[in-house]
DNA sequence: CATAATTTAGAACATATGTTCGAAAAAAAA
DNA sequence: TTTTTTTTCGAACATATGTTCTAAATTATG
């Protein structure tokens, strides 16, 4: 491996380990050169090639150029015990990456429980995405809390006057919407291991 | 905001966007205050309450100590155009992120075109990540180039010897494997947008 | 109000660190 | 080989930066 790439890598290293660039002088020392400006000779030629940023006359001020994706996570919510709340952390199963330009602080994720959703392409073990600021509107998917003790994903619409919880499997009965049942967001996406 | 929530900020905001740790005096202007030595009384307080992390000494050594969880993208693959090789780059619709846990070179991503998986919860537009270092056994779903020019997620099975791709959709044939017929990978996982 | 605890200030100090320059060494080209 | 280019070295320099200490100012507490 070259010098200029073993720098670069080494830089890359470290960041990555300590949270903060090397000096010149560690930098020699990793890749072994004796002298604090045969570094700097390779440092130039990956500033100038676009590999690196560095600030003049600053310590460890160097960072890498590469464009960076950012990701949020959003918890994974398992299940539901009576009384706890939501979102509480003892129901907490997980994170899920999320693109930061879909992240809005009202997504949570849901693994699902059962094959009540399955003719909706949603199965057992599946993890949804809720968004809690989007009221499930007739026809969507949505999540929903029963007696604060239970979550539940149904499709959500109206029958002649009344609104259902409306599951999608055959076996499975539509449930009447009554005072004990509350939206919690509607689902966004799903995720799947398979 | 207290002076101490407002110095741990201001380091998570240039740490972000400098890509490394602000220096004493900078923070010091940063946040009003007219001393260095103000600033490390609050460091310390960080430091002891576990916010952040820094080394005896050392300029621009404070990094942030909340768990990072990492993550890579993979590509998306939408259509397949003949002849141009699977991964390549005007192939390419889109990234998604994996965990880096998760991650391996061999994962990529593949836009399901069509609705020939529906029952096995497979829909159009869903996105399959698909591990090419995992060769679909008997059972498995898997992704399969056809004729070099089109890529097709099926299950994979044997029937009375012969090796089919078998579609999870009773409107559709089973495809018998023949030379035109190459083994991609293994459906790993899925997303899907609602 | 008096007292204690917390926070800020100022100055001085030690040094870790980036930078520069000329020359030597090594590698590549002619 | 000779010439040119690339890479490394060593030393010296200037300064950005973390640290410490004491005292003052501010805020909280009784």
């Amino acid at each position: 491996m070259n010098k200029q790439t073993e720098i670069l890598n080494y830089i890359n290293k470290k960041l990555n380990s300590e949270g903060h660039a090397p000096s010149v002088r560690e930098i020699a020392t990793a890749v072994n050169l004796k002298s604090t400006s045969s570094v700097q000779y390779h440092l130039d030629n990956l500033v100038k090639k676009g590999h690196l940023s560095k600030k003049a006359n600053l310590s460890r001020s160097i960072s890498n150029n590469k464009k960076i994706t950012n990701f949020k996570t959003i918890p994974v919510i398992g299940e539901i015990s009576a009384g706890t709340p939501l979102l509480a952390e003892e129901n907490k199963v997980g994170e899920i990456p999320i693109l930061e330009e879909k992240y809005s602080k009202d997504l949570f994720a849901l693994k699902v429980n059962g094959d009540s959703m399955i003719e909706a392409g949603i199965h057992d073990g599946d993890i949804v995405v809720i968004d809690k600021n989007i009221e499930p509107k007739n026809g969507d998917i949505g999540a929903f809390m029963i007696n604060d003790t239970e979550a539940t994903i149904k499709y959500l619409d109206s029958i002649s006057g009344k609104k259902y919880l409306i599951p999608a499997n055959k076996n499975y009965k539509n449930y009447e919407i009554n005072e004990n049942t509350q939206p919690v967001g509607k689902v966004v996406s799903l995720f799947r291991d398979i």
